[in-house]
DNA sequence: GTGAAAGCGCTAACAG
DNA sequence: CTGTTAGCGCTTTCAC
């Protein structure tokens, strides 16, 4: 790898004016201009990136945290941000969390370490590690501790699983909550239970303690095994849906006919499972990319006008609610 | 940040001294070691990888090129090479690149400039650049001139796949390939293709461009409507099986009655369709595992026995072929 | 066992 | 507009 020393002995000028043409400030004339250009084809010289963050103290990385790359919601979201990232010349580092504080901790240390722009978590590590000293945006799980976050509008979501379910004749439903440590899961879940009571609708709260598939499936298990007759379920996500959807055809029951049971955030396979899931949609993609603009507005200085923002969210009615006017 | 030499001054010893104790080599007196522990506990100090980078020209670092992280197979194969890499210190830096080649180009540039550890890729681009100075492991898309890879038994799965479908009693069948591009997909494909010929029974090969579902279901739709009267499908992957699948279902025509499909990957999403995917079986998990492997036995100059490894593939029968003895 | 010194490749005053 | 200089934080001979 050549160095910006051997360039400049070849474009027979100093160290600093070759610096200060591949940083872009500071004045070098065309003549100059023109010699370094051909020093640096010939030589085929990149900058040692190492070099420029120890000197700069500043690092094109950002962080990516999130607990479980293999739910489809979060390679949506990583897309988004690394597309718009990878635009604007910053990489990504992924971090695969889980549950595991060690596994964030460490990420968090290694991201300090090598002076990254900023984190990307869903996890607001800031309750934890109060003055960590680098930008950070959290996504989809923002608390009130967080100073910039990214989320759906998580209130409105549950309150409009809530209603379709109601006006799709919901008599006895269960409302399932993710696990409680996602504020966002937490908003939705309130809201739903909310509009319920509002409309009087029996319903019964349960709780799931997780995101993995086999897991939750166990948890369906159970829960459809207490015969409590629910006619509906409200679900936390598609996955813990598609759980309940997988154990409702092991009882024979017929969706929506006999259960019906309603998503939330509608990952690609929600159209792809039988029967197709209706469900609430968020942009997990749109929600990577607006993390990423705040991040890159923050490291480079720019006004920031919302701190906080809130993507729509919207129903998509497929075939695990009743259609109105046809019972 | 505290610096090294910080916790020198603090522990009253050498900035060598302490480079020796973080770095675990030469000689460290215990008690040297007691003081600049209490030191680096006290200043909260952790070393800056950039200088450490810049100094030592190497960056416990991993790129992982993939071409769609939306595409649920290489999630899976991030997962399991981040599990890894990550246990034994290394970073990931994730690069969707696409079909685009700057991308990719741009990506190898950082890489290089950062001293990264090595590259996982599913493109070879040794091909490209053949001079690139950075360990590589190629995944899944393994060609011949890949120093190391990592790919399941495309010959076997392609047989395999042809095997099932013929003896689900296959008169007339499609044989799709994904984009040729992509050496694996050509190696099944082929091997599906001699299966059929052995056994002397009609098929047409199909070419897919992409592994976009919109566009394959374009494709999808085109096939289908070109009244070829196909009883069986074998597609190159579970999202082509699924894009036919959905097309298959609009034209209501019964699988596996009328038409039957096999796909090829096993992601999760193929036992949630309808009807559950037939498929054959590959881990994108094990493949980005053994990948992380090979590159961390490269950086750490371990010796390796094998330097491109098979994983076998097998079946997994579920609702797309019809079942032997049951016509 | 430990420290002094040089230097990795780059940037940023500052003087010219 | 350009070059000199010092130094970012760390590692690594090489004396002692």
């Amino acid at each position: 790898m050549a160095t910006i020393k051997q360039v400049a002995l070849e474009a027979g000028l100093s160290k600093s004016t070759v610096s200060r043409f591949i940083a872009q400030n500071g004045y070098v004339s065309d003549e100059a201009r023109k010699k370094i250009e051909e020093a640096i084809k010939k030589l085929n010289f990149t900058p040692n990136l190492s070099a420029q963050s120890l000197k700069t103290k500043k690092n094109q990385l950002v962080g990516l945290l999130l607990p479980d790359i293999s739910n489809p919601f979060f390679p949506m979201l990583a897309k988004g941000a690394e597309e718009f990232l990878k635009e604007k010349g910053y990489r990504v580092m992924l971090g695969n969390i889980g549950e595991n504080h060690q596994s964030e901790h460490d990420y968090l240390k290694v991201l300090l370490q090598s002076n990254a722009a900023g984190i990307i978590s869903t996890h607001d590590f800031k309750e934890e590690f109060p003055d960590l000293d680098i930008p950070s945006v959290i996504v989809d799980r923002v608390g009130h501790k967080s100073n910039y976050g990214v989320f759906s509008d998580n209130e409105s979501g549950g309150r409009l699983a809530a209603k379709v379910i109601v006006e799709a004749g919901a008599k006895n439903v269960a409302v399932v909550s993710g696990p409680l440590n996602a504020t966002n899961i937490n908003n939705r879940f309130k809201a739903s239970i909310a509009y319920l009571k509002e409309k009087k609708v029996d319903f019964k709260a349960l709780y799931s303690q997780s995101y993995d598939f086999e897991e939750i499936q166990k948890e369906a298990r159970e829960v459809l095994a207490n015969k409590e007759n629910f006619d509906s379920i409200i679900a936390p996500s598609d996955i813990h849906a598609m759980a309940y959807i997988h154990e409702i055809h092991r009882l024979d029951k017929k969706i929506p006919e006999e259960i019906q049971i309603i998503g939330y955030d509608d990952i690609q396979m929600s159209q792809f499972i039988y029967p197709a899931l209706s469900t609430i949609h968020q942009s997990a993609y749109q929600m990577g990319l607006e993390a990423a603009q705040l991040i890159y507005k923050i490291a480079t200085d720019q006004p920031i006008e919302k701190s906080k923002i809130e993507l729509p969210v919207h129903y998509v009615a497929r075939e695990t609610i009743r259609q109105k006017g046809k019972e």
